[in-house]
DNA sequence: CTGAAAGCGCTAACAT
DNA sequence: ATGTTAGCGCTTTCAG
């Protein structure tokens, strides 16, 4: 590997040059820089990540913790943050926490007091007391994204107003009896997102004076399949049967379209759907959606955590949480009901 | 940040001994070891990566580059290396090598020659032959998943084995005429994945003494909505009716479903379709596939990867490419076809 | 604007 | 088995 030396030499300076000229930090002579700039691209010399880092303290290079790999949102978001930060020269180390709790001790024990990062995001995670801890214990900007914790600067979209604006849509095509697909009133207490979604579904609901009803609840785990499940149960039980579903995320909405579709429903006609999300597959269902542009909100964290990185004042920019857009996509899967 | 230094006072050795003692490598007497183990625990100490990189030329990080984040595949083959290399204590720097040209050689002449891994894995990447060169003459250890890429060790289930084994399923079955939906034969011939798959298909026609024939071709992008087109196209199209389908992948196979349901075919008792991968929502579409285990794929590829990095050995362990495992699952939506 | 030189925190010979 | 010490390749005062 060709070294900052050899540079140094072509160019015929110092290596204390060379490492100004590249790194753009101190003054260097446009001459100047022009050769060294010419001699390391003509050598392919690449500074070392960790001579650099060892000697300035910075590793260029940000840590994304992300609790799945494997669901559209979440992968959704971390495309946007690479994007962002591969544009900011920043390299980034993934950290897939996992539910195995030893595993999850390990990363914030081990792998990420290796300081190997500068910064990091954390995508909708859920993290207990002594993670919370640890996290802030790293001594590092941390922007988290989705689900605000309050120990934490957080970029998110108010999820009560977005799930609310869902079912004021509903409610404005003359809609009363409206099912909720979500979570579960009894267990998600802790899990910040699915219980603000339904909390803001029920803000609506009272505000138009309606009570919610026990039985158009039913719980599902945010999968297209969950939602396929919970909208049959809607749906083939009798009672009160409603006319529109409200699902907390786009995939339990396809599962409902699903279900209605198998049932014998037809979608908008005899039943309307809303989801939340923005959901690639979205178009391709006709899918009357919440969206609150996940690739953005990957791309906005990473310039915030940079912007926070590379601001030499002390006092780092104070991100004022919650105001992330969020947009309503009026598609093919809502329609009037005349009552 | 607590240092080596701080752990040796502490243990009443020195900063060697520490190294070698937390390092595993070298000798250090068993009650030594447990007073330094303590020592750092105690002071909660962990080893600087830069640090330890600069003097060892060891990185403990391995590259991965993806070319989509968001498409079910590759974040499953993702999530499978990322778990066998957390595992192992290895970090994971991610690389989105985008369609964009630029951004792309950013990767390969800047980002990846920052010594900051030890080695790569690229999962299904279509290299160009600038950026093969690019790649070995980094001097690192490289596995590919996928499309084989003959400059590269590469682990590859045998794609046209897989298609024929598909094509198999359907023939037994007895039909005869099959659609095929995947690549397109006259644009897609550099991409190995589904060219291989539609040699496969062929192969196994003939193999049954049957021609391919044009008009059942449809060429789709491997996605649910590529698939559902190319479906319609096929099946609304007057002329010859396929009674079975061919689907290079679960998505586009999951799309045709659909598509076929939208037209008032019944599957599998009027059409049959089979796909390839094992996409999660394989079982929930009672799709019949052959599946390749992509996170088992993910783990192989990260434990190939991490052997020859910490195999001492001048020899590098050699990988026989193409073998990696594939299985029938035969579901819901394949049938007989009674002619 | 540029150079000399002292580290950054660890590892790996080389001694003992 | 353990200690001593010379770097690893860069950045950053400090001088000039």
């Amino acid at each position: 590997m060709v070294s900052i030396d050899e540079v140094a030499r072509h160019a015929g300076v110092s290596t204390a040059t060379v490492s100004r000229a590249l790194s753009g930090r101190g003054n260097v002579s446009a001459p100047t820089r022009a050769r060294v700039e010419a001699a390391a691209s003509h050598l392919g010399y690449v500074v070392s990540a960790s001579a650099s880092s060892l000697a300035s303290g910075r590793m260029r290079n940000v840590g994304v913790l992300v609790p799945f790999l494997d669901r559209w949102f979440f992968s959704t978001v971390l495309s946007g943050i690479a994007s962002a930060l591969m544009r900011r020269g920043y390299d980034i180390t993934l950290y897939n926490l996992t539910s195995d709790r030893a595993e999850r001790r390990q990363v914030f024990e081990t792998f990420l007091r290796r300081q190997r990062v500068d910064g990091i995001v954390a995508i909708s995670i859920e993290l207990d007391d002594a993670e919370t801890t640890l996290l802030r214990g790293l001594g590092l900007p941390v922007i988290a994204i989705g689900g605000p914790n309050p120990h934490l600067t957080t970029l998110t979209v108010d999820d009560s107003a977005v799930a609310r604006l869902a079912t004021e849509h509903l409610l404005s095509l003359g809609h009363r009896d409206i099912a909720h697909i979500g979570a579960n009133p009894e267990f998600d207490i802790d899990f910040h997102v699915p219980t603000q979604r339904r909390l803001g579904f029920e803000h609506a609901l009272r505000d138009a004076g309606l009570a919610p009803q026990a039985s158009l609840y039913e719980p599902a785990d945010f999968t297209i399949e969950g939602g396929f499940r919970a909208a049959k149960q809607l749906l083939g039980t009798p009672g009160v049967r409603p006319t529109a579903i409200f699902a907390a995320s786009d995939e339990m909405a396809i599962g409902a379209i699903l279900a209605a579709r198998e049932l014998g429903y037809r979608v908008p006609d005899d039943l309307s759907i809303v989801g939340i999300d923005g959901h690639e597959l979205g178009e391709f269902f006709r899918l009357t959606t919440v969206d609150q542009f996940p690739l953005g909100q990957g791309e906005r964290a990473a310039e915030a955590l940079v912007s926070d990185l590379e601001t030499t004042d002390a006092t780092p920019v104070p991100h004022e949480p919650g105001q992330l857009p969020y947009e309503l996509i009026v598609r093919g899967s809502t329609a009037r009901h005349l009552g």
